[in-house]
RNA sequence: UGGCCUAUGGUGUAACUGGCAACACAUUGGUUUUUGGUACCAAAGAGUCUAGGUUCGAUCCCUAGUGGGCCAACCA
């Protein structure tokens, strides 16, 4: 046992208590449930990592369960893809289920809610229930069938579930209470009728539960023990314990168990979004090619963009889970795939952007194998041959005429490493009419012991081979695209996400089949997309490697276009006592700034605002001054002095702190 | 008649339930290097939204305020 007590998460905390409190730990039993309506995202990695991982933290059984009420939305193709990205994560599920398993038994509890007066046929229209439903802030009122006698909706209810109604006529209601704060619990829907074809049950029912009523039972009915789902079904748990305990009553005896509810917040990735509804328009737009597409935050995406299951599982792991929003950096992600890829990828040479480069010195009919190393993170990888030549290709950016000291690649006069190969000086260039250069000439040395600065990687043109590859920006040129009040995600859209371009890679290469992945040497990882043929090689660019010489050069990115707009619209007093609390501490510099600002958001301070800052305690020395800053610009604005104010200054005039007692006196 | 959740460096998560705020990413230097990669070392960056209270002592407990989020689908 490992004396590194990893801190644990809330939800850890709450199942730790939970067994201390006699929970059994075979007792423990978790689920992931989607909805099969659409492909699984990054933010559902992190559902699934919750609840597998503490599977497999307990040794606990976890179902796979599929929320199947809504006939209208899911097919079995999306069934089939959440099983094969969920199979790819490398999670094993105890149990596949569906929500429709259970619709007997939901609908055999649902008549002993009506017969308990629990539960009632409502049959007025969707609108004029939810115009009783009020509002937050306005309590509901109870509509005319509220109190319909147990046989009538016994009755009524027989005849939704035998199709003798249709679509809307009648629904389903829990009998709780329209006044309730939570509009939760202001009846909740439990049944509508719909007559519709569904993907299992196929026509034998023509009444499906809602939500609230079938997620909770199911939990109940597979004795989950934590049920862990994302903040916004906070609201949802009343409803959910409501249900769940009138069902015990049931039921207890052979379903002992009640579940509970927990909510964790959901991720967030930075330029990205995660709604199923908003990608499902960037694939019927065409801004995207598919759900696969190797920019789409889809774990199919991901797959084909060359990200791994360990990568993904890494990044789910040190995102963490807690209750506040948040939004992910994307460089925590690709530090998450770099860092297995480092280890794992071997390396090659491919030049993306090419010039050609001529070996003066080296015979024309000459050709070498040279032998390279498949990784230097890991020798048992070994090693390949790379042929060399006379005539070579290397990238248009690793070679400058001239340059000063800090650009370590070739340029005229010095010199530079070949990778795998020699060195070379560069000696002179050719250009076309335009000024373009068409040739740079070298001559080789063939002493490898020299030491020099650049280490460039190439391939011979007589043997490379051509490959397509496919390098990927952010899709969304924002932050948080779908963020704006004002505007939407889809002006964010980046026109430049997708960059093709024709690249000569080293033969080792040929032989590469789909999903193989690479690190291009110098460049980034790169892995075989399923669009190539043993014709037409295809890759993509997972991520670049990092690369801190571009961080030197002035790049107009992104960064530039960021005005912080986000930031909080606080109100100026509040911002002033956070200055102030803090004044104290500040070195003088730094001082005279916070004074500076606090002198200009007093302006938009009124005297009713600080008027309570009076009686701030002696000790808060930093908020007394902020105060007093603030006093200042009011009294010249034309505040008229009174008891209050003259009270408080004659206070801080008497004050043991010097920087307070000087601006009284200022005042 | 509104209810509930939430607030810790740029980002995210911790702080063993009250004892001088730590880890990761990002940032900036440096060392090593046949990848301007990797690895390693170092630096900078928050005094925990504000006010009041309890306490010898508060990120942690209490009260109020402020900011942010969720809730009014016959969706999940």
């Amino acid at each position: 046992m490992s004396e590194e007590t990893k801190s644990l998460n809330f939800i850890e905390h709450i199942i730790e208590e939970d067994l201390e409190n006699g929970l059994s730990k075979d007792k423990l039993r978790f689920r992931f449930p989607p909805e099969p309506n659409g492909y699984l995202h990054i933010g559902h990695t992190k559902a699934i990592g919750i609840s597998f991982g503490l599977g497999e933290k307990y040794n606990a059984p976890v179902n796979l369960r599929f929320d199947d009420t809504n006939p209208a939305k899911e097919e079995q193709e999306y069934v089939d893809a959440i099983k094969r990205d969920i199979k790819w994560l490398g999670y094993e599920w105890a149990n596949e289920l569906y929500s429709s398993d259970y619709f007997q038994t939901l609908y055999d509890w649902a008549i002993q809610l009506i017969k308990d007066g629990k539960a009632y046929v409502d049959s007025q229209s969707s609108e004029a229930i939810a115009e009783q439903k009020g509002t937050p802030t306005q309590p509901g009122i109870e509509g005319p069938y509220r109190n319909r006698s147990i046989e009538e909706n016994l009755d009524l209810f027989e005849r939704m579930k035998n199709g003798e109604f249709d679509e809307g006529e009648h629904i389903l209601r829990a009998k709780i209470d329209m006044q309730h704060p939570n509009m939760l619990m202001r009846d909740p829907l439990m049944y509508r009728i719909l007559k519709k074809h569904h993907h299992r049950t196929g026509n034998d029912w023509c009444i499906y539960p809602m939500y609230d009523w079938t997620h909770g039972e199911s939990d109940y009915i597979e004795q989950i023990s934590h049920s862990l789902c994302s903040l916004e079904f906070k609201p949802h748990r009343a409803l959910y314990d409501w249900f769940k305990e009138h069902v015990y009553g049931y039921a207890s005896k052979e379903l002992p168990m009640l579940p509970k509810q927990r909510e964790f917040a959901r991720l967030n990735l930075s330029y990205t979004i995660m709604s199923k509804r908003k990608l499902l328009k960037l694939v019927e737009e065409g801004v995207v090619s598919g759900w696969d597409d190797p920019r789409m935050p889809t774990i199919s995406g991901l797959r084909r963009r060359g990200y791994t299951p360990n990568s993904i599982r890494h990044f789910i792991e040190r995102v963490g889970v807690a209750k506040r929003e948040n939004v992910i950096d994307v460089s925590l992600l690709e530090f998450c795939i770099r860092e297995d890829l480092n280890k794992t990828a071997p390396r090659v040479m491919a030049v993306l952007d090419p010039v050609k480069l001529v070996v003066t010195n080296y015979p024309e009919d000459k050709e070498e194998w040279l032998e390279a190393e498949n990784n230097p993170e890991d020798v048992s990888a070994g090693s390949r041959k790379v042929p060399f030549s006379r005539e070579l290709y290397i990238e248009k950016a690793d070679f400058k005429e001239e340059a000063s000291s800090k650009f370590f690649r070739l340029k005229l006069g010095s010199e530079v490493r070949l990778k795998n190969a020699y060195i070379i000086k560069g000696e002179r260039v050719i250009k076309d009419a335009d000024g373009n250069i068409t040739e740079i000439h070298c001559t080789y040395s063939t002493d490898t012991e020299k030491k020099v600065k650049g280490t460039l990687h190439w391939v011979s043109i007589k043997h490379a081979i051509k490959a397509e590859v496919r390098e990927y920006d952010r899709l969304f040129m924002d932050e948080a695209p779908d963020s704006h009040q004002d505007k939407d995600y889809m002006e964010f859209i980046n026109p430049n996400s997708l960059k093709t371009t024709e690249a000569y890679v080293e033969p080792s290469l040929t032989n590469a089949s789909i999903g193989d992945r690479f690190q291009f040497q110098r460049i980034g990882y790169f892995n075989v997309d399923n669009d190539a043929t043993p014709e037409h090689l295809v890759f993509n660019k997972t991520v670049g490697l990092r690369d801190s010489w571009a961080k030197q050069k002035p790049k107009p990115q992104h960064n530039q276009n960021k005005p912080k707009q986000p930031q909080q619209q606080r109100p100026a007093i509040e911002v002033i006592k956070q200055l102030g609390k803090k004044y104290t501490n500040l070195p003088e510099a730094k001082q005279e700034k916070s004074k500076a600002e606090i002198l200009k958001l007093a302006e938009n301070v009124s005297y009713e605002d600080l008027q309570p800052l009076f009686n701030t305690a002696a000790k808060k020395v930093g908020t007394r001054i902020a105060t007093m800053l603030t006093l200042g610009v009011l009294l010249k604005n034309g505040q008229e002095r009174n008891g209050d104010i003259e009270a408080f200054i004659s206070k801080a005039l008497e004050d043991k702190n010097e920087l307070l007692v000087t601006e009284a006196k200022a005042i």
